[in-house]
DNA sequence: GATCTCACG
DNA sequence: GACGTACGTGAGATCC
């Protein structure tokens, strides 16, 4: 019994429990918590301390939990000692590509060696070797004293010491990893890790594997073969010839990868299990530390846990930096709250000429309409609102039915009728000396343009905000709560809510007149506080030549519709449904049962659980990934059923979302599709379609482009559509100034190749087809905000690779890595990035603690002066497009915008005259230092006219 | 209502 | 030595 005198407490009160040791994997720790955690430095002398802290932090918590769990033993903090080990020796690249640590971090190695002495924890290291063989070796030995061993990390290459009694704790998230994780991270058990690592390489330890294999490849590889000599072995075996060639060129890198992945478990150490025996903490040594330290709120809570003295209360040490909101001054100055409301009922002409004579004096007015639906152009109109000062507002009902039970009482409530009432409104709402203010005054004006009527000039508060302060939703309710500091009528409360809703025409006229009149009030005093908003967010400019503008325009766009022949649509329909049913017994029969195709967990199931195929799990819900990459994958590995479900669910999707859904949106009234625009939606400036969505209507696979053919112009009509060509390349040209892209555009020579023959130094002649290709892969992902990862995925090929391409690329077009550097430092200085006619693009995640929101954000970042820029431009030539075409004399209307292309319907002997203009004015939109080019076509069809 | 998948630029 | 990935959207189906 000798040995229990070592033991903690704990262990000795019950002899029957097993010791358990804790092994701190030190160094990983240092390193992540210096990466995870905002930068903290003392106060007192300005030394960097954030990893210390954080490591403190760390370790007091895993000792309370430790004392609270009750069956921990022993603890020890395990470091590197230096760089150079004996893996070295057999690799000398190994881990050559790592940085120097950070200069910050370098002084606080021995604060934290320091900080384990405080805690009272043995903290080792040795000579030659990793912290992770040091690990190794103490798991080895306390096993076999028969102790449970806790590894605290989350070091992927400590994964393969997994395995009974022996498992990780991440201390950063509080999360065990097992047998289970490791299968999930690895594709394998934890004894088969290694084999896996030494195939798939790691570039963070500069571990060379085989060239081609990832940890996908290897963990399937492995599961096939067992290990990697009988891999090695039979590596002739293997179909696919790249691989085949490469398992056997690299055989050798392989098995020195292996030596390099592989833990040491026999490393010579001295101390024995019982040199880890958690000992009594030392709170006066602990607490000399922390004070120097400086660490006021860990103190606090050492002093509590320990009940030294009674804790004081104590300021809490602000970590990290002080972040800007990111506006610089204040935008809005608080308006007075509603305090005063005269909301009247106008059901009389008297009573309405009164308010339209008001209106005209005042030569502004916010105007409302209530409807019985959300889309303008199924919608009837109930009534309309109007407000000439704050606080003074009216409505009047026009279309109610009697509210409650119609069968109670069927009479309508008294009100003028609608067409006289509409007639007096008119001149008022057209008239060019009073100025409309809406709340998405498109509505409103699809609304009137069904009765005739084209509102003018007009002003919105949603543009406003939108334009003006960016970076939150810019609906009623949330923009009165905002700067009105007022909560409006929920709408729920006048019509109710689910199965119980009604519509607004059902709406008693007094409730009616409480809710209608208070928007269209609420709408004109937010008119007050955004109008100088504006003025003092200096876009003034953005807001009157661009969005302002364009609510006419895209108001008469959803008024035009576009038509859509439903008997094309019906027999898609109907051919898809046949060979839906045909696949699906075809997948059933290969998967030897009955199930729902388009329920991915069932397929996930059958996949990989009932047939075995290799691929792995994702994601936190533990559900199968059954994505269309892993489907192809499975596909090109020669199984015939994921295949067809592929091919399934191409119909099902463009069956459920496109052939059946649009029949149904067709207007019984104009016998064609009317989308919703949304001007105030997007973080860049896009506009978005939806009821339906006309954006995304399919044409990259024949199948979907038999859909862009139910799109047709009327009878003596032709559809003309006319789209940039790669407006996105261009401005990255100009805004970077990449003098190679410039020229290029300038030459009109092929983007593409252009950065293949840069990229990869091949002539731009004959250029093999697949090299343009990852060119042209390339060329996106610079836009999109470029990442090895992303990259590679999207080519199929190893991230090093990728990131060879990348490096090739900024080396090629130094430019272009400089516009990235500025457009992060931009976003992580100011909050928001900008497109070339100032519009702001809000990153409100770019300095979260969240390394990968924060990495996203940065991506972002880099987009959306791009992507926000195209979208200003093709704004611009929407907003020119209407007078230019009128001033030519021409009837052609704008139906559609997708991002980069414009659709017209155009009378048949106009297309040509038509064609030109629009791409002149266009191509005009923009005076960039690049040209912009636009091809326009013309058809029957949207499919044709593409 | 959240999640997955997939249509578009 | 670490996060989890291409940027921006909307919609239908399934599942909880």
């Amino acid at each position: 019994m000798a040995d229990n005198a070592t033991l903690s407490p704990a262990a000795q009160r019950d002899g029957a429990t097993r010791h358990r040791l804790y092994l701190v994997d030190g160094s990983g720790y240092i390193f992540r918590a210096y990466h995870a955690l905002p930068p903290l430095t003392r106060k007192s002398d300005g030394a960097p301390v954030g990893a210390v802290s954080g490591f403190c932090n760390m370790l007091n918590k895993l000792l309370e939990d430790a004392a609270a769990d009750g069956r921990v033993s022993h603890i020890a903090v395990i470091f590197d000692a230096a760089r150079a080990t004996f893996r070295n020796d057999i690799y000398p690249d190994y881990k050559a590509n790592r940085d120097e640590p950070p200069e910050d971090l370098v002084p606080q190695f021995a604060m934290i060696r320091e900080a384990c002495g405080a805690f009272s924890l043995p903290a080792i290291e040795m000579e030659g070797f990793e912290a992770d063989d040091l690990i190794a070796t103490f798991a080895k030995r306390a096993r076999a004293e028969g102790a449970d061993v806790v590894i605290v990390s989350s070091d992927k290459d400590l994964m393969q010491l997994v395995g009974d009694g022996v498992w990780l704790l991440d201390p950063l998230k509080n999360r065990e990893l097992r047998e289970k994780e490791v299968l999930e991270k690895f594709g394998v058990a934890p004894d088969r890790v290694v084999d896996v690592q030494s195939l798939a390489g790691d570039s963070t330890d500069n571990v060379p594997g085989v060239p081609g294999i990832g940890i996908k490849t290897a963990a399937q590889l492995i599961g096939e073969y067992g290990d990697l000599d009988a891999l090695l072995e039979r590596a002739a075996e293997i179909k696919q010839p790249k691989r085949r060639e490469n398992l056997i060129q690299f055989a050798e890198q392989a098995r020195i990868s292996r030596e390099l992945v592989r833990l040491r478990d026999d490393v010579p150490v001295t101390e024995r299990l019982d040199d880890f025996a958690i000992r009594r903490v030392d709170e006066t040594k602990l607490i000399g530390f922390l004070d120097e330290m400086e660490f006021r709120t860990l103190k606090a809570r050492v002093i509590k846990a320990h009940g030294l003295e009674a804790a004081q209360p104590e300021e809490v040490v602000g970590r990290g930096v002080v972040q800007g909101d990111g506006h610089g001054e204040p935008l809005s100055a608080q308006a007075p709250a509603v305090a005063k409301t005269d909301y009247r009922l106008v059901q009389d002409m008297a009573a309405l000429q009164d308010w339209i004579d008001r209106a005209t004096s005042a030569g502004r007015v916010a105007v409302d309409t209530e409807t019985t639906d959300l889309s303008p152009r199924r919608a009837r109109l109930c009534g309309v609102s109007l407000a000439v000062e704050p606080g003074e507002a009216c409505y009047i009902p026009l279309g109610h039915v009697s509210a409650g039970d119609l069968a109670d009482d069927p009479t309508p409530p008294k009100q003028i009728p609608e067409a006289e009432a509409l007639a007096a409104l008119k001149p008022l709402l057209e008239d060019p000396a009073v100025l409309k203010v809406g709340q998405n005054i498109k509505y409103d004006m699809v609304m009137f343009l069904k009765a005739g009527i084209r509102v003018a000039p007009i002003d919105d508060t949603m543009l406003l905000s939108y334009t003006a302060d960016p970076g939150h939703g810019h609906g009623m309710d949330e923009l009165s709560e905002l700067h009105l500091g007022h909560r409006p009528i929920p709408y729920a409360e006048v019509c109710g809510k689910g199965k119980a809703q009604i519509t607004f025409d059902r709406v008693a006229l007094d409730a009616a007149c409480a809710y209608a009149a208070e928007d269209a009030d609420i709408t004109l005093r937010l008119h007050h506080v955004l109008r100088p908003m504006l003025l003092r967010s200096r876009r003034v400019a953005l807001y009157e030549t661009l969005d302002r503008p364009l609510a006419t325009v895209i108001a008469d766009m959803e008024f035009a519709g576009i038509k859509v022949d439903p008997a094309a649509l019906q027999r898609l329909s109907a051919d898809f449904a046949e060979r839906m049913t045909a696949l699906e017994a075809e997948i059933q029969e290969l998967a030897g049962e009955r199930f729902n195709v388009g329920s991915p967990k069932q397929l996930g199931e059958i996949l990989f659980e009932k047939m075995s195929l290799p691929g792995g799990r994702k994601g936190k819900n533990g559900a199968w990934g059954t994505g269309a990459d892993v489907l192809e994958r499975l596909s090109a590995e020669g199984h015939d059923l994921p295949r067809r479900v592929l091919d399934w669910r191409q119909l099902a999707k463009l069956k459920s979302t496109y052939t059946d859904t649009l029949q149904a949106e067709i207007n019984a009234e104009t016998g064609r599709v009317h989308t919703s625009f949304a001007l105030a939606a997007t973080s860049t400036g896009r506009l978005s379609s939806s009821e339906p969505n006309l954006q995304n209507i399919p044409v990259r696979t024949e199948e979907g482009r038999k859909i862009r053919a139910a799109f047709v112009a009327e009878p003596g009509h032709k559809l003309v559509s006319a789209d940039y060509s790669q407006i996105e390349l261009r401005i990255l040209a100009d805004i970077a100034d990449i003098p190679q892209l410039k020229q290029a555009f300038h030459d009109g020579i092929d983007i593409h190749a252009l950065t293949a023959s840069e990229v990869f130094g091949v002539p731009i002649e004959g250029m093999d087809p697949m090299v343009r290709r990852s060119a042209k892969a390339i060329n996106f992902g610079i836009i999109y905000g470029i990442s090895a990862f992303g990259l590679a995925n999207n080519l199929g090929i190893p991230q090093g690779e990728a990131k060879r391409f990348i490096d090739a690329y900024f080396e090629r077009y130094p430019g272009v890595k400089t516009y990235m550097d500025a457009k992060r430092r931009e976003a992580h200085e100011q909050g928001f990035v900008t497109t070339l006619w100032g519009r702001r693009c809000v990153l409100p995640g770019i300095n979260s603690k969240n390394p990968a929101e924060r990495a996203f954000n940065e991506r972002a970042a880099i987009n959306a002066p791009i992507q926000g820029t195209a979208a200003d431009i093709i704004k611009r030539a929407m907003v020119a497009l209407p007078p230019a075409i009128a001033e030519a004399g021409l009837a052609a209307r704008m139906l559609l915008q997708v991002h980069d292309e414009l659709l017209f319907e155009v009378p048949e002997g106009e297309v040509d005259r038509t064609k030109t203009l629009v791409a002149k004015v266009m191509q005009g939109a923009a005076d960039l230092s690049v040209p912009l080019e636009v091809e326009a076509g013309a058809g029957d069809s949207w499919g044709q006219a593409h």
